[in-house]
DNA sequence: TTAAAATAGTTGCGTGCGCAACCGTTGCGC
DNA sequence: GCGCAACGGTTGCGCACGCAACTATTTTAA
């Protein structure tokens, strides 16, 4: 079990340099790359929603959109509605990479998954889904029973 | 993708805790379980094959290994085929906490996978070496093409 | 046999991340 | 309306890890 954390970030690993060597940004770490494809995917979203999709901690996300805003990728403004919220909107020089990192995600997920059937990838996701939202139980629920 | 090496990233953390709370070692962090395991599972182990099998680089390796030999958890001395290598042995410290470990690692995996049958989860596993060793082959075999 | 390449381990350094504590805003109960 | 919990974001701190450079031993080649 253990040893299939370490592989799953190995992988990661892997998909950084990947990625890192088809986007030519030398202000973008591949940390990044995942706060592009996401805020691009839905602009306006606050960082809490970011946080969510991204499976990360608030103060990550935070720290990584400060940096992102310093390099004029993002704008970040507060909403009107509520103004705790920050909404992030991308700027010019982060659609302009956009295309490129698209490119090499998608093509670091085909050559990732080459020679796997389309039904056992399907498996492999929606076993880690739930594996997720048990340990997420797991981790909450544990103060109930002490 | 990318968000599915944050779940397993928080699975493995989650995990962590639930073991925490089961073996009470204050000067073990979860970090080190990995290791008790697979020093005992068979001792004598050079640092090298222990990283080998968790996946981390042997500085990450050599330093749990201070850290466990300072605590009195492990003896290493130098194989006498070939004296670089160390060989760990655990000791009496690391064997008392072995049972808890064990007991602690089988039920959150029990917990975790609940509920999902036993054929997915081998689809589940399967597929992940796969992606691993495609991860390794796209890591080193890049250099050859540019 | 000696020089060069490979290998095991160690150490300095940087990085990505979570946690906890904190601040400002919002919303709820009185 | 007022106090207090909840929430979004920020910051200080620590930790696990990889990478690259280094040392000491072993292997290989010339």
């Amino acid at each position: 079990m253990l040893k299939f954390m370490r592989m799953l970030n190995n992988i990661s690993r892997s998909q950084a340099v990947f990625r890192q060597r088809r986007v030519s940004a030398p202000d973008l770490a591949p940390t990044h790359y995942a706060f592009v494809l996401a805020v691009c995917r839905e602009p306006g979203r606050s960082q809490e929603e970011l946080a969510q999709e991204l499976c990360l901690n608030k103060s990550t996300v935070a720290r990584s959109m400060t940096y992102l805003e310093e390099q004029g990728y993002i704008l970040r403004q507060p909403s009107p509605a509520d103004r705790r919220q920050l909404s992030v909107y991308p700027k010019e020089k982060m659609l302009a990479v956009l295309p490129a990192l698209r490119a090499a995600s998608a093509e670091w997920r085909e050559q990732v998954s080459l020679g796997i059937p389309e039904d056992e990838l399907a498996v492999f996701y929606s076993v880690l889904e739930r594996m997720e939202a048990r340990a997420r139980e797991l981790s909450s629920g544990q103060e109930a029973d002490e």
